[in-house]
DNA sequence: CCATCTACTAGACCATCGATCCGGTCACTC
DNA sequence: GAGTGACCGGATCGATGGTCTAGTAGATGG
């Protein structure tokens, strides 16, 4: 998608307003019903006028995550070594709320993250890590990009199994399952993630030194 | 899936065979040419037969990908409070390991983890870490939870995406993307990983004393 | 040996999907 | 004012997940 050139639009029908559609319908009805008829019908459009602006629905999906990855605002850098972890703290807390704005998105995660959007973001994390003393700073920026992705994919897949179904059905099988149904219940998703986040920080923090 | 009750089938057509056909089909192929009509044929009936021992797709799909977590070893259990890193780094890695086997299920992460072999391997991770003293263990096991998941699904991305036009990709926007295009090429995956996953047992070695 | 019930199988079918064919329409250029 | 290329869409194709309906095989009871 990333590396086909653009043909010059007459404007009527842009590709940005493609997006923008396809963004309000992933956010009203999710993925699954993401449908190039049902998009081009909200656009005023033949689905197959979608057809000229894209190559496939994958192009969409494409287009539509890296809106999301758009969203995250960039941190400002750190100013010295020491100060590293409160700009990658910031950027992945941002990334994460951008990602559960929009839960369809952790679906789509499944896919390279070529977007202009999504590799400035990885860039300015590069950009923290390498000048924080990571060298090479591929493994640290892996680890906090994994971690956050995963983090949305799973509480975006538990928050829409249904939280109480999932409840009972663990303790019921307490006797299976005890540490799970004692401790695996009731989220609170935010504070989790914020203490592996510090977690993983501080680990990497230990290895630089 | 994992609540409805079985019943008792005559043994022509199983949901044993219909699983263990439904993950050769899946790693022959992938994720996206598991057709209820495909399988059908491999396994000589109808597809119509299958949704008498499943009710949906969607069944098929959580029966795969809990098989495939049954490959997953349970490590020997910690002596101690010390050595809970050891049977921790072990599961994960094994973990890790068995979906890369599968590429197909990083496509899968994204629903709830309920199999009874997804479970009982939480379950052991929940009383790794209880008995390491983490109480409660919830925001530890998420920690490497997600790191495992988001790490597979990235690599799994990756190398479907074809990592030689990404290459290629990167170094034309080395001026956008420098640290990118500096360091973000050439993935050694494993060690990637051992190297992050260190880091998060190392910060949660920290906050446990 | 027959009837019957249940586990199980399958052909035809439905609505819908992504994508394409082919024929247009519109605006601008020479 | 003819032509060119950007842009649009109705009809259609092959395929999909899933259902309806009509069965068949084999154990069970009498």
């Amino acid at each position: 998608m990333w590396s086909r050139p653009r043909k010059a639009p007459r404007q009527t029908l842009t590709l940005e307003r493609i997006v923008a559609e396809a963004l309000a319908l992933l956010d009203e009805e999710g993925v699954g019903r993401l449908t190039m008829r049902r998009l081009a019908e909200r656009l005023g459009t033949g689905s197959t006028t979608l057809y000229w602006h894209v190559a496939t629905k994958d192009d969409v999906l494409d287009l539509a995550l890296d809106a999301v990855f758009g969203e995250v605002r960039l941190p400002d850098p750190a100013p010295g070594e020491g100060d590293w972890r409160r700009p990658a703290r910031e950027l992945m807390r941002g990334w994460r709320a951008a990602l559960l704005r929009h839960p369809w998105s952790a679906a789509l995660l499944d896919r390279p993250l070529m977007g202009p959007n999504a590799l400035s973001r990885t860039e300015f994390l590069y950009q923290t890590l390498a000048g924080a003393g990571f060298t090479p700073p591929k493994a640290a920026a892996h680890s906090l990009a994994n971690y956050v992705m995963g983090s949305v994919i799973m509480q975006v897949a538990w928050e829409r199994g249904g939280d109480g179904d999932t409840g009972a059905f663990l303790r019921e099988r307490a006797a299976r399952y005890p540490a799970l149904a004692e401790h695996g219940l009731g989220h609170t998703w935010d504070a989790t993630f914020d203490e592996g986040l510090g977690y993983l920080l501080d680990g990497m923090e230990q290895a630089r030194r």
